[in-house]
DNA sequence: GCCGTTTTCGGCCCGACTGTTTTCAGTCG
């Protein structure tokens, strides 16, 4: 079994030891130790291999046992027994707001409820509110929670959830009450996809602030409004939660709300190694740092930004979007080893992987070119689909050869500041072949290839096709590596750290396809890549003109996986960019 | 179940909000 696959597994002992009643320690040791293994590096059979599992933080004994079983046999008794005894219908109600492992326990015991139906049922009989502990409003949450589990349960594509949250910024920051706010959470981290919206706002008059913020016209429904927090939900099943605190919290609140819960963990962790407590509402002594003179709240130290924050604890500032619990707590340590700065919008000088009427495009050479002038860009990347993408109107090999005349005769004119550099987004066949001659291909300034057909084949066959186009002496880039649509489709099977070293090896660059349904190749996998050497370019995929404005999300999967601006295509100069592609073919 | 330069046992990040209670448990982030 993958790692992958365990990591699943470990994560379904924890919600399963959760409707068991178990000890909470425990199972958060279970997510825990599904969290670090996901997020080790290392492979997971040469760690094994080397006797090194049980000396990663945070896998003990237990685990180092059930996942050496399930790496090598596939089976673990103790899961298959746990999961026996669990109908599955109580995993799905956890997807309730409202109950926890503890109530659906409750519900099971006590009415013998095994399934979404049945406790639809004994709430609409009345039998979830004479049980104590629950009541009236408990049983109509319940009922009101199945309705809308679908919507409920959706996550948001960042790129959406952006258009939402700026207009409810710019509003907060509009009230005379409001002395600062900011967006946080996954949507401040600049994730794929975001949950809920959280909203963190300065102010000694909460109170106004609040009634703003519940009284908005798009909020369908107030979940929570107490002193320092409301929450609402909006008819697209998103929900949106505001916290007030005082000017010399906000700091410490903003930290907070953003996350990652990982993130705060590894934080607080480190203030408690360092005598300190640290809360959304500040840092102070902790109760138990051992020296009497301290008590507590005698020492609450002030800061005025999260910068401060992380220079009170030895760190470095890291940016909101490398807020992962993955390690950036350590790579940040004041004095340690350099940390390369991150990617900025500016140094874009142009951008890749981009379609015109020719294949399936809506824009002309010429209104694409005049879309990315007015961006700024000093040149733009055409790439239009191959034949076999029929469905895309793909390009034969004559249309491929017509377009670049077009190009050059675009290039030679001088009615345009921005340079267009000739490519093609040329499929992968299912058997790892071009769908272009290599004339063709050698004709062009740059190649796309990428997966468009057979996702069905095994990890071994795609992963072999893949490689076999990267080791094809006319690629220059591999196109959104996974094939993944966020939300609607996964990934195809495929080793992509083999692929990586493959593309090192060839000296291909590897794409952020930065289409914000796709965003692949996914940022948990860059920064091991980029140390490894790996190039990168970020590629719109822009089927339109307003459709190059998704160059905006490459750049934060760039900044998230921590790519030096050296390995990112983009930031040179067209002439860097002609001598890259001249070099490479 | 994990962990330890005070500990191999007894802790484990912390606090708001809700609904049900009459002082608090459960959920959530």
């Amino acid at each position: 079994m993958n790692k992958a696959d365990i990591v699943d597994v470990l994560e379904d002992i924890a919600v399963l030891l959760e409707l068991k009643g178990e000890n909470p320690f425990k199972i958060r040791a279970y997510s825990g130790g599904a969290r670090v293994l996901e997020t080790m590096e290392d492979d997971l059979g040469e760690v094994i291999a080397e006797g090194r599992l049980g000396s990663i933080k945070g896998i003990g004994s237990a685990l180092v046992d059930k996942i050496e079983t399930l790496h090598a046999t596939g089976e673990l008794e103790y899961y298959t027994k746990l999961r026996a005894s669990i109908a599955p219908g109580l995993i799905e109600m956890l997807d309730i707001p409202g109950l926890g492992g503890k109530k659906v326990k409750k519900l099971h015991d006590a009415l013998g409820v095994e399934s979404i139906d049945a406790l639809k049922a004994a709430c609409e009989a009345g039998e979830v509110s004479a049980l104590k502990g629950f009541g009236q409003k408990s049983e109509e949450k319940i009922l009101t929670g199945i309705a809308n589990r679908a919507a409920y349960a959706k996550r948001h594509l960042w790129w959406e959830a952006r258009t939402v949250a700026e207009p409810i910024l710019a509003g907060l920051r509009d009230l005379p009450q409001v002395e600062q706010a900011e967006a946080a959470g996954s949507l401040r981290r600049l994730k794929e996809t975001v949950g809920d919206l959280d909203f963190i706002v300065a102010s000694s008059e909460p109170q106004a602030v609040m009634d703003w913020f519940v009284g908005q016209d798009s909020v369908q429904e107030v979940t929570a409004h107490g002193e320092t927090k409301s929450s609402v939900r909006f008819e697209s099943g998103l929900q949106a939660d505001l916290r007030v605190v005082l000017m010399a919290q906000f700091a410490f609140a903003l930290h907070h709300f953003t996350g990652s819960k990982e993130h705060n963990v590894a934080m607080r962790q480190r203030a408690l190694s360092r005598g300190y407590s640290l809360s959304e509402w500040g840092l102070k002594p902790s109760s138990n740092s051992g020296s009497g003179e301290m008590e507590v709240g005698s020492g609450e130290l002030e800061v005025s930004s999260e910068q401060e924050l992380f220079e009170f604890l030895g760190l470095q500032m890291i940016a909101p979007e490398l807020r992962e619990g993955m390690g950036e707590v350590e790579r940040y340590e004041l004095g340690g080893d350099s940390v390369p700065s991150l990617l900025e919008l500016s140094q874009l000088r142009g951008v890749f992987h981009n379609h015109t009427t020719a294949s399936d495009g809506r824009g002309t050479i010429e209104e694409m070119a005049e879309a990315a002038e007015a961006l700024g860009f000093d040149y733009l990347g055409l790439a239009d689909h191959s034949k076999a993408s029929y469905q895309a109107n793909g390009l034969s090999d004559a249309r491929v050869l017509k377009q670049l005349e077009q190009i050059r005769a675009f290039n030679e004119s001088g009615e345009s500041a921005v340079h267009v550099f000739s490519g093609i987004e040329c499929d992968i066949l299912a058997d790892g072949s071009l769908d272009l001659e290599d004339r063709t291909l050698a004709a062009l300034d740059y190649t796309v290839m990428s997966v468009h057909s057979s996702f069905s084949q095994s990890e071994a066959e795609m992963t072999a096709r893949v490689i076999r186009a990267i080791e094809h002496p006319g690629t220059v880039m591999l196109g959104h590596p996974t094939g993944r649509i966020l939300l609607r489709r996964e990934p195809y099977k495929i080793d992509l750290q083999k692929v990586i070293d493959a593309a090192i090896a060839n000296k291909v660059i590897i794409e952020i396809n930065a289409n914000p349904k796709r965003l692949d190749m996914d940022w948990r996998l860059w920064r091991r890549a980029a140390e490894k050497g790996l190039m990168c370019a970020i590629n719109p995929d822009a089927h339109s003109t307003e459709g190059l404005a998704y160059y905006a999300a490459g750049v934060n999967i760039a900044r998230k996986g921590g790519i030096p601006t050296e390995q990112i295509l983009n930031c040179r100069d067209c002439a860097g960019v002609a001598q890259w592609f001249a070099e490479r073919r």
